[in-house]
DNA sequence: ATGAAAGCGCTAACAT
DNA sequence: ATGTTAGCGCTTTCAT
């Protein structure tokens, strides 16, 4: 910067005006631009963060990457960032609360502007200590007691578990299993279980799957199928659980959704494809990616904390085809 | 710092010294440690960064995270550098030179202090002059004709289109149609025809999608098999629009594999598990992320410019249950 | 509209 | 092992 000055013949604070697009004679300016050209000057962000404490960035805390849920999220996240002038720095937290827990330290230490934390993961703990440091943080997606002293964009899950059980309730469905990625699912079988309050959902019929991707869907499917026979159901607690299952209902001789409905859980944009195109609790991902980008932002850009607001979006229910009514005959299936 | 120095009775020298790990006698570590819980000091990275020039933040382009090849990649690469003690800054290309272009200039102004390219996206005049001034950058997953002067991790996706070629033609496929995302895909078609070259395979039955998802794998799949009723092989040039293809073969009446075999591209973690599991070309994803990161981070530690090698990984062929030998009867299919 | 001076928080280099 | 000095590149404040 000084070399710019120096060959445009003026100061380094002319120049800051120029790079910063403030009031510059026209004259000086083409002298200026010159220089820069001519030296291939470029502003060094660092600095200018030191400066002015702000480094235009916010950090993203997912699970993973690789869950299309969350990859969706991401990718709407970043959009909003880049189109507000803000970047993304992207951390996975892998469930692992000591790994986050070091990550954080990391991001708060003025490396960004704000946070941005999708998905419950154990450093629940750390997270109001940041906010009294005055430390802008939004929580989203957010499926356990989140902290009340942190803004929340998220859906009721129990109450989008209620929609997958009433629908499925409505259809006659009465031995329904559940695959589930446990604890962190919960509520949703709770809102599940709700529906069916006066029959009862058999406890023994949740399975809790070893991965979460298709193939412990399949492996947790598989074993309810086998727990019980009559089954006309199952409820996958995410949509990558819910197509292994379809794969296991099919494998193991019946029809989806004739013998077996199967049910999911965020329309992530693949099931819509699949066949049978999966029937799930369609989770407003954009809308909450909105709404906790729009409430982080505002609140860096006024330098005030975040307004304390737990929003909660209305999941609903996207009814495609691999669900029906339940199967009335209670003769083992087959491919007669 | 200097607060947490006159604290402790010593001099910001001794506290920086204390917080990067360096020689300190016990006993003024202590009173040091005991000034900066007290205060609750964390350092500000920033400053560091300014001083030592160096952000430990590695920049990685990507044109989506929404793409299943792409979060899968992302990912590792995560992973990798974390690892390393690296943060990942995320930006997205989209596809559009100028936005990258924009976003390229902010990222290298000294925001991180190397780059990872993936996917070819317009903006190839621009990197090699990062080379020039000595920054660090790596491609991968490239498919056009890179830069010579930077080096690349990819595959060679000539010959992984002739895997997909040759395997179809061994199986007796003459009518096989291309669903494709053009032109950034060619060299994989390219090789799939040299795999036909002594029979030809009709330039007119290359379809390429209105857009990059399922939706538009089957759009294209559906004009493919109306121009051509008798096709009996469909290779999609990436999985996502295989999945699309394989639900509009359904949709038509006809069965895949038994009337029409789909092939696809880059073995996504779902298409094992979607029914029928996808035949498809699997990219070594994993190791080029690995290749890549250790490339670059090699350079960064080192301070040397990045060795300019060009890295082919070897596709191989995936076969699942989406592909098998061609129909032989010229008759109409149909589900009689 | 431009110049001069000061300092953001840290670490490298040298001195002790 | 610790103290002293200087400066990374920028912007803010005040003066002109």
């Amino acid at each position: 910067m000084a070399d710019v000055a120096a060959r445009a013949g003026v100061t380094k604070q002319t120049v800051s005006n120029v790079v910063s697009g403030k009031k510059v004679r026209p004259e000086t300016l083409a002298k200026v631009n010159k220089a820069i050209a001519e030296l291939g000057y470029k502003p060094n962000l660092v600095a200018r963060s030191l400066r002015t404490g702000s480094t235009s960035t916010v950090g993203l805390f997912v699970p993973s990457v690789a869950n299309a849920f969350y990859s969706e999220v991401v990718e709407e996240v970043e959009n909003l960032l880049v189109g507000r002038g803000y970047n993304l720095l992207l951390a996975t937290t892998r469930d692992d609360p000591d790994y986050t827990r070091a990550h954080l330290e990391n991001l708060t230490a003025r490396s960004v502007d704000a946070l941005l934390v999708a998905g419950d993961n154990g450093v629940e703990q750390q997270l109001p200590m940041l906010a009294e440091a005055n430390f802008p943080v939004a929580l989203f997606a957010w499926e356990g007691d989140p902290p009340t002293t942190l803004p929340v964009v998220s859906i009721d899950y129990q109450h989008a578990g209620f929609l997958a059980g009433s629908y499925l309730r409505d259809l006659g469905h009465r031995n329904v299993a559940v695959i589930a990625d446990l604890p962190a699912h919960t509520p949703r079988i709770v809102g599940l279980r709700r529906a069916f309050a006066a029959d009862g959902l058999d406890e023994r019929m949740v399975f809790a799957c070893t991965s979460d991707d298709a193939a412990g869907g399949f492996a947790a499917a598989g074993a309810a199928l086998e727990a019980d026979p009559e089954l006309t159901a199952i409820f996958a607690t995410h949509d990558v659980l819910a197509v292994g299952a379809i794969e296991a209902v099919v494998r193991s001789g019946r029809r989806v959704p004739d013998d077996v409905s199967v049910v999911g859980f965020d329309d992530i944009a693949q099931v819509g494809r699949i066949r049978p195109a999966l029937t799930t609790v369609t989770f407003p991902k954009r809308e909450m990616a909105q709404q906790a980008v729009e409430l982080l932002l505002r609140a860096v850009d006024s330098g005030r904390p975040p307004t304390n607001v737990v929003s909660l979006l209305r999941p609903t229910l996207t009814i495609r085809d691999s669900s029906g009514p339940a199967r009335r005959d209670r003769s083992a299936p087959g491919t007669a």
